[in-house]
DNA sequence: GCATGTATACTTACGCTTGTAAGTTTTTCT
DNA sequence: AGAAAAACTTACAAGCGTAAGTATACATGC
């Protein structure tokens, strides 16, 4: 697997002040985000190739993390967050509610489609701390569920509280029936999610415009009727 | 990385017939799927790991495949016709097109759901052989579009054939519209493997129940009013 | 019935990367 | 100056892909 012949591992970082060793978690998530959008998955992220992306020994990761997977874990973590400022950008500032929903929908899409590699990193594996256990609300179709709660959601929980906020919203003015806003919100999210995983694998495919088809996709799981364009 | 230490690698593997070589290709592919269903990703697919699987010596699987990469995208064509026999499983017999349509798709659900490893690893990587050159058909959303013609579509053409086929028996039937049959069965598609995608990745997420959320999906795509169950 | 050519699969080996343990050096702050 | 945090160096035991050469069993022709 010959690549380059050796590198003398440059060392580049430079030590953190005393009680701010933390620090270096955030590089070294910042470095397993570059290797994965430059390699275009997280198979390339190992402790040693983040080390060397960061700048340090690949032992000093230890402090920090447990292993590879905790890496990744919080690399996903950092993702969501990252999705959810973009969302929440792209809705600030709009009144009306279903412009409100669309918007944030497409800016769903648009980060997924433009970092493909570390948005399917996020759903590349089973996450964990869900509510798995015993109990937690379960959903339903077509009729009122209990809403969401403290422990849940996982991950990806404030984009999809963001979600149910905006389908609320379109239901309090009567843009769309409101009698079970998490099942709506839930297809909603499967369907963008949908898109921009078959998106990002199938290149191949003859795809529509991206965003009339975000927008088709949303007003149809909500049950606007789609506009003839 | 210390798990067993050191099997003598058994050789339980008995000598093809001459001329039925190629028959280890199948045992190679076998044994891929049965690393990604053991282990949940094909992060384990490795030459050596499937040799032992199938009770060869490394170096031999280079006769049938280039790379370990070559085996996975095997295995990953593999799963796609296994998902497609499924389908046709679930479908024939069934007169009232609508009631086939659903049937399909929850016959997709079901196997995404239930070989969730080896559909992730359908997904998880860009799937290559599209008509991604100069032309091909693109698709619009809300206008008639071309249908797929004979080199589309790479990976999975064979189900997304049959999801528009269905589409179209609907319109035919009155049962839906009929303006754009690809557009709807894209929805539908991402739609679905949206919710196999989400539903396999966020175990601990208070679920619907899995059919009638798939039918949820697929009617709200194809724009039947939903029934309330 | 037996030699033989050949497809089939094996053995060995090399150079590389990986995770991680153990102990050491360097920097920073008091 | 001294203590302690921060990060390094070294080392080991694996696993990996793959190149090169070798053994084995089968179908065929004599």
């Amino acid at each position: 697997m010959g690549g380059t012949p050796r590198q003398p591992e440059p060392r580049a970082h430079r030590r953190n002040a005393r009680g701010q060793g933390g620090l270096l978690a955030t590089e070294i998530v910042a470095g397993a985000l570059a290797i994965i959008d430059r390699t275009g998955s997280d198979a390339g992220v190992t402790l040693r190739s983040v080390a060397r992306e960061v700048g340090i020994a690949a032992p000093s990761i230890y402090p920090d993390f447990a292993n590879r997977e905790a890496v990744i874990l919080a690399a996903a973590r950092y993702v969501f967050d990252d999705i959810g400022h973009a969302v929440e950008g792209a809705v600030t500032g709009l009144e009306d509610p279903v412009e409100r929903l669309l918007a944030g929908c497409e800016a769903y899409v648009d980060y997924g489609v433009e970092h493909a590699a570390r948005y399917r990193v996020l759903f590349s594996r089973e996450l964990p701390g869900g509510p798995s256990g015993p109990a937690g609300p379960t959903a339903t179709v077509g009729t009122p569920t209990v809403l969401l709660d403290d422990r849940f959601p996982p991950a990806g929980g404030e984009v999809f509280a963001l979600l149910v906020d905006a389908i609320e919203r379109c239901a309090d003015a009567g843009r769309c029936r409101g009698d079970d806003p998490f099942g709506t919100a839930l297809g909603v999210w499967v369907a963008l999610h949908g898109m921009v995983s078959l998106w990002t694998s199938l290149g191949g495919f003859p795809w529509p415009d991206q965003r009339s088809f975000a927008r088709h996709l949303v007003l149809a799981q909500v049950g606007i009727a789609v506009a003839q364009q």
